[in-house]
DNA sequence: AAACCGACTAAAAAACCAAAATAGTATTGA
DNA sequence: TCAATACTATTTTGGTTTTTTAGTCGGTTT
């Protein structure tokens, strides 16, 4: 739903205008879902109505309604768009390295930063237990994009032969595995707010990472 | 609070009547506690009545108020004693072994396996919003004591010469990172009912522990 | 025609209150 | 000491009204 929405916005409205790099109507979608962000973020789902964002944009309620057409587009827009920020500030991060060894390292650390720096976000979903439901499933559809991200990872490091010890049948349900250690320790560790703070967390990736695939 | 409880029951009762290995005390408590671990697992905490839980033990519900002073206590006791078995038996299994990699082995494949079987608890746990909190205060209090139980192992392993390559400082945070992780691993499979299943998670275990502690 | 607004509606949520259910207590008896 | 009956004080529930809010529509501006 959200992925149809981004690919509407990236081919209809540009063509009109080539010499302009977003349209009108990215850039007011842009407005929306950064005020709707803000509010969501500070009060949650169910106490952020459709007039607030509308106000908090100086435009009326029923405008809203030209450019998402119901209140959860514009809340799965928002995921969405984190999501999206998120991931493609750890992939930078990862790509700056070549070995399998370091981009993994890579991963575990900025990803957990990133999270660490959506503290307040995760707390807001999890408080709405009506909206938990939605949240958890755009939870496993990331899971599963970065399971093959993991994987590509993996599979290109044993097909370098910087991996072995594995049979190459086993890498998916390895990254999987190794996601769901992984968010345990994330979410551990955003419960009980900053049990592993960025330099213990650096240490165990340069620590394990290397332990569990050698 | 239910730690009380017990060493109560264990002490002041059993000297009157020093032939007998539990008293009626004892016994009557169990009884209580049994129906009512049926009652909660079937309908969850806000849905059973003390006195569906007097009736099913064939007691009047004020009776139930002699041995338990209220329905959190003894929610708090049911859920003790899960605790308490899951933890026998683990432990049961764990000592059976006489090196570290193997302790830890059996650790992490029992464990998994008693979660599983009480898999049916963990989702009625789950839908009591309000007792959420209650249950998290349990599972963290298990956790700290889990961890001291996963350090002493390694300890032991650092102090035998069995497990090298890391300060003796470090272990309590290593212990902890451990436990999230492999918790993490079993709340996914639970979510996910049944991603690992026993024969995954055995070979997991035993390809990846050796790794983590060598 | 596209972007916008204000007024409108239908539906959901909150506020309210009476009635029922239930946790916990007191009294009594075996 | 243990258990049962009868009782009270809270919660919880169910039903009703009121308010809020998501989503629509007709019309206006750009």
């Amino acid at each position: 739903m959200a992925f149809l929405l981004f690919v509407h916005l990236t081919t209809e409205k540009r063509i009109r205008s080539k010499n302009m790099s977003v349209s009108k109507d990215e850039i007011v979608k842009a407005e929306i879902l950064e005020q709707a962000q803000k509010l969501f973020q500070q009060f949650g789902l169910k106490k952020t109505t459709m007039d607030e964002i509308a106000l908090a944009c100086g435009k009326a309620k029923s405008t809203l309604y030209h450019y998402f057409k119901s209140k959860e587009e514009v809340f799965d827009a928002v995921i969405h768009m984190e999501v999206i920020n998120l991931r493609q500030h750890v992939k930078d991060k990862v790509e700056e390295h070549k070995k399998m060894l370091d981009k993994l390292q890579a991963y575990v650390i900025e990803f957990n930063l990133g999270i660490i720096q959506k503290t307040n976000l995760y707390h807001i979903v999890k408080q709405d237990s009506m909206f938990e439901a939605r949240a958890k499933k755009h939870f496993f559809q990331m899971l599963d994009f970065e399971k093959s991200y993991i994987m590509r990872i993996l599979e290109d490091g044993y097909d370098s032969g910087e991996y072995r010890g594995v049979e190459r049948e086993d890498i998916p349900w390895i990254a999987e595995l190794f996601l769901a250690a992984f968010y345990g320790v994330v979410q551990y560790s955003v419960e009980r707010d900053g049990t592993f703070d960025e330099e213990k967390l650096t240490k165990a990736a340069l620590l394990f990472v290397p332990k569990l695939f050698s």
